[in-house]
Parts: structure tokens; C-alpha cells; sequence
DNA sequence: AAGGCGATGTTTTTT
DNA sequence: ACATCGCCTT
């Protein structure tokens, strides 16, 4: 074992200097390290014009920065907590950091982790560095992602978690398809206890840095009691597949840190300095795994914002930035309030909206601008509405208007708080011709035939790849069921090989029948064919053998043109001989091809793999009408192979980089979720369907009761403070949910937006005579008791309207509103009793999580419930309506 | 083995 | 309303 973490250590060291490039920008390096100048030149031979450059701009980048930023940025050593409000320059004092640490020979660009949670944020901020710089920051190895940067340290030391460090990254359908085999095997009935809760439950436990032997006895009765044993088995079976998902990549290095010291402490001594964006949103394991780094020096410095904390349903606990200064007692901490994004109205109708929530650290943004309107409150009667009075409003402020610079489509966005919600507007966007774009829908590694292709790819790679063998040992159709499957799998088991091998040795000894039979060798030999090309890619004594099969081909191609050359016209020879010649052409294109593939074109060999399996031809032929995008896509594919020099190479790279780059030109308007705006900003911003229930979201309330609520508002906070020059918010009285038309109530977030800093609008049209003159109402002024029926969805009455609906305790789905919800109820409850839930009906408790009670409902199945929603069913009576 | 029909459950999403 | 999924038919 110590040789193995000694040899690691060594090939870790190895590839640290190898990946940093002293050479590319050593001069720089040095300038700024204070390290001998000349030497560093003579050695990374670097022009001088570029230490001219450098020398002739001292530290432009502390004088761009305003006080806070710069106390921030200068604050090198020891803990440091950057409370960071929305629009206040956080990456620019994070990037001024890294700069001013080389700079002041802190540390070498190697010595520096910096992590972030997107690859997007990782990139963004290699670029500012680098532009800080006067160049590209390349010698930053470990800038990333989370779940990168573990990726880099757990190959180095795979083995001490029982993984090979060439293991595989799942994805979440590898995950479940496995889990399902798991369930199966187990014997529980997969229809009452999905797959993806089961997953759900898993990802939650890595998530907390829960190993299946440190799952608390608590939570052992979810998932019909069997949910550790399930995970432990899972794990063992990953194990076996040497592969990962991406929650173990964390999880793993966690454990690593923790029982091995002296790698811990290899890691601590190598990063001298620590910095992490987006705090706010780590979890568990990625809390452990930094306080584990920064555990020695204690150089750690973490940016984030409280009021951003969005993620809470994904594991991230505000509580880690919350708890910072007592994690890191004698911490530094600096607010940036200043905001150079939004106009006071703005900021002051956020401000409102997050200062209902309790526990903050606290920030007041403030701003120089002077100007501005206010933020915009509009009602319309139904959803449709909504969507043509934006779409309207949209163009008019394209065009310019009311004295307003004219906003182009790039500059607005539309913000909603689910997906489904996009429709509307895509639909009448699609109707009237205004162009849109979606951000953040379905990513494109995650799209089917994306994903079909890359498991191709990786049974190229490697035919032992079991998964990949499942997912398209049947796609394109071969003839190969259930039945046939199975044969396979059970082979494969008793032999105890891959399922590449069983199906082989299944063709083999005749255990398959039918056309299937023939289909699966063709299958296997296919596989077989793919890696032999895949292992003897830039194999001389191959290439050498291809290269004299084509020239034997082109030799014979000479001859028969000489023989049909002296042929006499009509002979009927020379029919026979233009056949050959046509079929001589193709087999010495296929020679060229599989030769061009030796020499390493893995583009070539991706696209033989496609061809050759049917499954470019299975798209061809479909008739549906996705079909040729998807065919687009593969060639997108394909296109991205070219920035890695192998398929290896690619399939390494591609299990971490999820994200759509392809960003088509022109000016469109954008849509995408609350959740996918974080970090953009917009000159215009609508922010439609705050109703009661949509937004805050009812589900939200339900499961994680006030926190939950306290986090859809933070959605709200996200949502304004996204507008840089005019912010609209709007609800709709009626919306199709599920089919089903429900009048809605404005949301309550509604009645905390500051008054002073709203304008009421009517909506144009379809009331108040229906001239589209928009007429602005204050909404302070005193209104008429007497408003008209069709005024109600937008008079400044809908707080009385609320008032007069729960006083009258009409029924109304958003019971939650001015619940006491007790976190300690859940000790009122125990397994077994009977409960009613106002929603739900009555149902028996089946396990309890926290202060949430799982629940089996006699009519709405198994829920999560906080217990503050749940009596006991004999008290049922006592629950109005 | 594969395609068609009724029951089902519907947020947010990165890696 | 709608898509997905498992079951049932061919």
C-alpha cells in the first residue's frame, strides 16, 4: 500500500509539472513570483515585448476595484468570507484575487485551487484571469469544477477506494437502468418503489458524504427498509464495473482525505491557497472536501450570497456559508454591496421581497444610479393573456417607447419558476414571429441518440463495458428482447465475463436462435472490429499492411482500366469489368478510410462505428419528425471529436462537460427558469406566473415547508435582481394546470414587494375599454371599494381580495399560507399511525426523515410530508373544510 | 419481439 | 393536457 500511495504521489507530482507550462508563460510567471527574471526568459525563450508589457502596467486591476472589492482582494492569507450581493462584482474581485496572489508571490499559479460548480464559471474565470494577465491563464491546473477537480485527484488514487484509475463516469440513465437490476434482484416491487427514488435517496446520502455503513439507523426505513442494503450493493457493483457516479467522485475523495492522512496532507502542502464560488450552494461532501483541503493554512476564501441559495433541493446547505465564520473562527469578512447592475427600484423591490426571510447574514445593495422606473406589477385573466401582452410588450420596447433607448431582443428575457411555463410563450412567440431561444432545456449529452452514439463509442473503447452493451445492444432493433437479453446476461454471469464476451460465446455454442442469432454476431464481431482499430490506432506494422492492401488494390484498378481501355466498344466484357472497377473503388475508399483511422483520425473511426452499427441508417429511416435534427446532432457529435486527440480522450472529458454550446446568431429573445438565470442579467426582465402555489411553488411548501419557502423567495430575489433597467412581474387569475382551468391568487410575494418602488398597471385590451393604452395606476392611491368585476385581477385590491378569501375560509389550494410549521412536530408521529393530510386524504405513516413523515396515502400513494401538515386521522375533523 | 393502448404522475438541475 | 411507462395484444 505505501508503495502504491508512494508511486502515486510521484506520478502525481510528474503531471503537476508537466501539465503547468513554465515555458509558455514562465516570463510572466516570474515577473510576477519576483523569481530571477532573466534566467525565467533565457529559459521559456518569451519575447520581450511581453515583459515590456507587464512592466508598463503595474496593478491596473486593485485601481479598478472599490473598497470593499479591494479589502477582499487583499486579504490574502487566513480565512476570508466574501458575501458577494447580486450584481456587485464578485468575479472581478475573485479574478483581481488570483492575480494579486501570483502577483504578490503568494503562491504559483499551480499552487492555487480554485473551484467553481459549472464549467461555464470555470471558463469565465480562466478567461478573466487570463485578461487580467494580458494573456491566457494557462498554467492554472486546478481551476474547475468540483467535481473536475476531484475527477484529477481521484485518478491519481483510485485504488484506495477499490477503483482503477481508468474508471468510468456513469451518467444518471447508466445509474438507474442499474438500479432497476438491483431492485429487481432484490425482489421488490419496482412500481411501488421506483428506480429514481431509490437514485434520489442515493444521490441525497453522497451528497451528505454518507458512505452506505454511515447511513444514520434513522433513515433506514425509507425505501421499504431496504435502501442501505440496495445502496451498499450498488456501490459494490460500480466497484466491479470500475466506475463511478458523479456523486462518488466526491464522495470518494472524501474518504480518501479521511483515511489517509498523508495524502490529505500531499493535497494541503500542494495547495496553498483556496478560493470557491458560489459557496452558498455547497453541499455536504463538497463542504468536507474543502474543509479537509483547507484544514492546515486555513488560506481559504469562499464568495457566495445567502440570498442566491437556490439549490437546497439538490443537497446544497446555506447552512455551510451561514456557519462560515464559526467553521473558520478569526475569518475576514467583507460585504460587497455596492450593485452596478440595477436601477434603485429594482434593487429596492428585491431588497423588500428577501427581507421577509429570517436567519440572513444580511446585506443592503445599494447603488450611484439615480434614475430608473419602478418595477412593474401587472394582472391578466388567464395564462395566453399573459404570454400576447408580453410578446406586445416585448416589440414595443424593440421599437422604443416612451422616451426609452430602444431594447433589443438579446437585452430581454423571460424568467419563469418551472419549465412547463415556457410554453405559453413559445407558442405565441411561435405565432406572432418573434424569434426566442430556450435556455437551459435538454442538454446535449443528455440527448438520446447523443447518448446512444458515445455508448458506441465507449464499447469501441472498451467491449467490457457492460452498461454501454445494454443500452444499444438492441438499438438499432436486432431482433434481441428480453429473452434474448437475458440469455446473454446469464451466460455472461456463468462464465463470469462481460456481456461482450457472453453474447460471443452464446453465437458460439447456439444458445440464440432465430434472425437474432446472426444479428448479435454481427453485433460482436462489429465491437471486435471497432476496438481492434481503436488499439492498433499509429500500430506501424498495421499501417504498413494497409498501406500495401491499397496499393495492390490501386495496382489491380490500373490493370482492369488497361484491359477495358483496349476493348472494343459494346464487348460484353467490358460490362463485367466496369462492375469490378466500381466494385474496386469502393474497397480501396473503405482501405483509405480504415487506413486514415490507423493513422488516428478517431473523426473517421466515430463515424465508421455509426455507419457500421445501423445506427446513422435507423434515423435515416425514421419517418418522425425529430429525425433529422437528430441526425444534425450526431454530426455535431462528431464535430466535437476533433478537439480531442483520441476517443478515449473524448469520452474522458465529455462525462463532466454537460453543457450546450451550440449558440445559434441572432437577436432573440431568451427564456429559461428562475434557476437557469442565475449569474445572467438583462437590461428587461419579465418575471410572469407569480401566483400562489406556481411561484412559490406549492410542492416546494409541502415537502420543505417554511425553508422551502424561504428558498422560493430567494427564486424571487434571483428573479429581480437579474433586470438591469426595467423589471415586470405578472399573474395571471386563471391557469390550465395539469388540463385542468384553476383560478390562481397572486402570489404572496406580491404583497411584500415594497409599494413605494411598484407601478400597477391595467392590462391593455381586455379591460378599462380596450385601447391598449397601458394606464398607470399608484399603488397607494385609494381605489373604490366598488371595483368592477373584471378589475379585481388587477386593481390594488388583491390584498383584500386575499384577506376576504381566507377570512372566509372559502377553500383554496394554498393551504400553506400562515401554517406554524413546527419542525418538531415529526415527534408526534411514529411508524404505523393512521393521519390525515388536507390533501391528500388519510394514509399510515411508513418512515420519518428528518422533520419530513413518508406517508403512504390510501388514494395519493407514498408522499413526503412536513410534519406540520399532517394530524393524527382521528383529529381529522378539526382541520377547516 | 415489437407496436399499440390505458394507467400514471407530473419543479427547479449540475456534474 | 401530456408524456412516459408498463402491460397487453398481434
Amino acid at each position: 500500500m505505501a508503495l502504491l500511495v508512494q508511486s502515486g504521489v510521484e506520478n502525481f507530482a510528474r503531471n503537476i509539472c508537466g501539465t503547468f507550462s513554465f515555458a509558455a508563460d514562465g516570463a510572466r510567471l516570474a515577473y510576477m513570483n519576483g523569481w530571477d527574471e532573466n534566467e525565467a526568459f533565457e529559459a521559456a525563450a518569451v519575447p520581450l515585448s511581453q515583459r515590456a508589457l507587464m512592466a508598463a502596467r503595474p496593478a491596473p486591476y486593485l485601481d479598478d476595484l472599490n473598497p470593499a472589492q479591494r479589502e477582499a482582494v487583499e486579504a490574502l492569507d487566513g480565512p476570508v468570507l466574501m458575501l458577494a450581493g447580486a450584481g456587485t462584482g464578485k468575479t472581478k474581485a475573485l479574478t483581481a484575487r488570483i492575480v494579486h496572489l501570483l502577483r504578490m508571490g503568494k503562491a504559483r499559479p499551480n499552487e492555487i485551487l480554485a473551484v467553481t460548480f459549472t464549467n461555464k464559471a470555470a471558463r469565465e474565470m480562466k478567461l478573466r484571469v487570463g485578461r487580467m494577465l494580458g494573456e491566457v491563464a494557462e498554467g492554472m491546473p486546478w481551476m474547475g469544477t468540483f467535481h473536475s477537480l476531484s475527477v484529477k485527484i481521484l485518478r491519481r488514487h483510485a485504488e484506495l477506494v477499490g477503483l482503477k484509475s481508468n474508471f468510468t463516469i456513469l451518467d444518471t440513465d447508466d445509474q438507474i437502468r442499474l438500479l432497476k437490476q438491483l431492485i429487481v434482484a432484490a425482489n421488490i416491487d419496482e412500481k411501488r418503489w421506483p428506480a429514481r427514488m431509490l437514485a434520489g435517496m442515493i444521490d441525497g446520502w453522497k451528497n451528505r458524504a454518507l458512505t452506505p455503513e454511515r447511513v444514520p439507523s434513522s433513515e433506514a426505513s425509507g425505501y421499504a427498509h431496504r435502501g442501505t442494503e440496495l445502496y451498499a450493493q450498488y456501490q459494490e457493483r460500480l466497484r466491479t464495473l470500475n466506475a463511478c457516479d458523479f456523486g462518488d467522485l466526491l464522495l470518494h475523495c472524501v474518504v480518501i482525505f479521511q483515511a489517509h492522512e498523508d495524502v490529505l496532507a500531499q493535497y494541503q502542502r500542494w495547495f496553498r491557497y483556496i478560493l470557491v464560488d458560489e459557496y452558498q450552494d455547497t453541499n455536504v461532501a463538497q463542504y468536507l472536501w474543502l474543509r479537509l483541503l483547507a484544514q492546515g493554512h486555513r488560506n481559504i476564501c469562499c464568495v457566495g450570497d445567502d440570498d442566491q441559495s437556490i439549490y437546497g433541493w439538490r443537497g446544497a446547505e446555506v447552512g455551510n456559508i451561514l456557519r462560515f465564520e464559526k467553521d473558520f473562527p478569526g475569518a475576514h469578512v467583507v460585504r460587497l454591496e455596492q450593485n452596478y447592475r440595477s436601477t434603485p427600484h429594482i434593487l429596492a423591490a428585491a431588497s423588500g421581497v428577501i427581507a421577509g426571510n429570517a436567519g440572513r447574514l444580511g446585506k443592503t445593495l445599494w447603488t450611484d444610479v439615480k434614475e430608473g422606473e419602478k418595477v412593474r406589477l401587472i394582472g391578466h385573466w388567464d395564462g395566453e393573456e399573459e404570454a400576447r401582452w408580453i410578446g406586445e410588450e416585448i416589440e414595443a420596447l424593440q421599437r422604443g417607447r416612451r422616451g426609452l433607448d430602444p431594447v433589443g431582443l438579446d437585452g430581454q428575457a423571460i424568467l419563469v419558476r418551472a419549465s412547463h411555463q415556457m410554453r405559453a410563450f413559445e407558442d405565441r412567440f411561435l405565432t406572432i414571429g418573434l424569434p426566442y431561444r430556450v435556455i437551459g432545456g435538454p442538454r446535449f449529452y443528455e440527448r438520446q441518440e447523443i447518448r446512444d452514439a458515445m455508448a458506441y463509442f465507449r464499447l469501441a473503447v472498451s467491449p467490457e463495458d457492460d452498461l454501454a452493451f445494454e443500452r444499444v445492444v438492441n438499438v438499432p432493433k436486432r431482433g434481441l428482447g428480453d429473452k434474448a437479453q437475458a440469455d446473454i446476461q446469464r451466460t455472461a454471469r456463468q462464465a463470469g465475463v462481460a456481456l461482450h464476451e457472453g453474447a460471443r460465446e452464446l453465437v458460439a455454442n447456439g444458445g440464440i436462435g432465430g434472425k437474432g442469432a446472426g444479428q448479435l454476431r454481427a453485433f460482436v464481431e462489429g465491437i471486435d472490429r471497432w476496438h481492434w482499430f481503436v488499439s492498433n490506432t499509429h500500430n506501424p506494422v498495421e499501417i504498413d499492411r494497409y498501406s500495401e492492401r491499397l496499393v495492390t488494390l490501386r495496382v489491380e484498378r490500373e490493370a482492369r482500366l488497361e484491359q477495358l481501355a483496349v476493348l472494343a466498344e459494346g464487348d460484353p466484357l467490358a460490362e463485367d469489368l466496369r462492375l469490378d472497377l466500381s466494385r474496386l473503388a469502393s474497397r480501396i475508399a473503405v482501405c483509405k478510410r480504415d487506413l486514415d483511422i490507423l493513422d488516428g483520425s478517431h473523426m473517421l473511426l466515430a463515424e465508421m462505428i455509426l455507419e457500421e452499427s445501423g445506427y446513422t441508417e435507423m434515423w435515416q429511416n425514421d419517418k418522425t419528425p425529430e429525425a433529422p435534427g437528430r441526425l444534425e446532432n450526431l454530426k455535431e457529435l462528431i464535430k466535437a471529436l476533433e478537439q480531442f486527440d483520441n476517443l478515449q480522450g473524448f469520452l474522458e472529458h465529455v462525462a463532466l462537460i454537460m453543457d450546450n454550446e451550440t449558440e445559434e446568431a441572432g437577436e432573440k429573445v431568451s427564456i429559461m427558469t428562475l434557476h437557469a438565470a442565475k449569474g445572467l442579467e438583462f437590461p428587461v426582465v419579465f418575471l410572469p406566473g407569480w401566483e400562489d402555489g406556481l411561484f412559490p411553488s406549492q410542492r416546494s411548501m409541502d415537502e420543505s415547508g417554511l425553508k422551502g419557502l424561504e428558498e422560493e423567495r430567494r427564486l424571487a430575489y434571483v428573479g429581480i435582481t437579474r433586470a438591469e433597467e426595467l423589471c415586470t412581474i405578472s399573474f395571471a387569475s386563471n391557469r390550465r394546470v395539469y388540463g385542468q382551468w384553476q383560478s390562481q391568487l397572486p402570489s404572496r410575494f406580491i404583497d411584500e414587494l415594497p409599494q413605494a418602488h411598484v407601478e400597477v398597471l391595467t392590462p391593455p385590451g381586455l379591460y378599462g375599454g380596450g385601447f391598449g393604452a397601458a394606464a398607470p395606476f399608484a399603488v397607494s392611491s385609494a381605489m373604490d371599494e366598488r371595483v368592477s368585476k373584471a378589475d379585481v385581477y388587477n386593481s390594488p385590491g388583491w390584498k383584500r381580495m386575499q384577506d376576504r378569501v381566507q377570512t372566509r375560509g372559502v377553500a383554496q389550494p394554498q393551504e400553506a399560507r400562515g401554517m406554524v410549521i413546527d419542525a418538531t412536530a415529526v415527534s408526534a408521529f411514529s411508524e404505523g399511525d393512521r393521519v390525515f393530510h388536507r390533501k391528500f386524504g388519510y394514509g399510515i405513516v411508513t418512515g420519518i426523515e428528518g422533520d419530513k413523515l413518508e406517508i403512504d396515502f390510501s388514494k395519493a400513494g407514498i408522499k413526503k410530508v412536513v410534519a406540520g401538515f399532517i394530524v393524527a386521522a382521528e383529529d381529522a375533523d378539526d382541520v377547516p373544510f
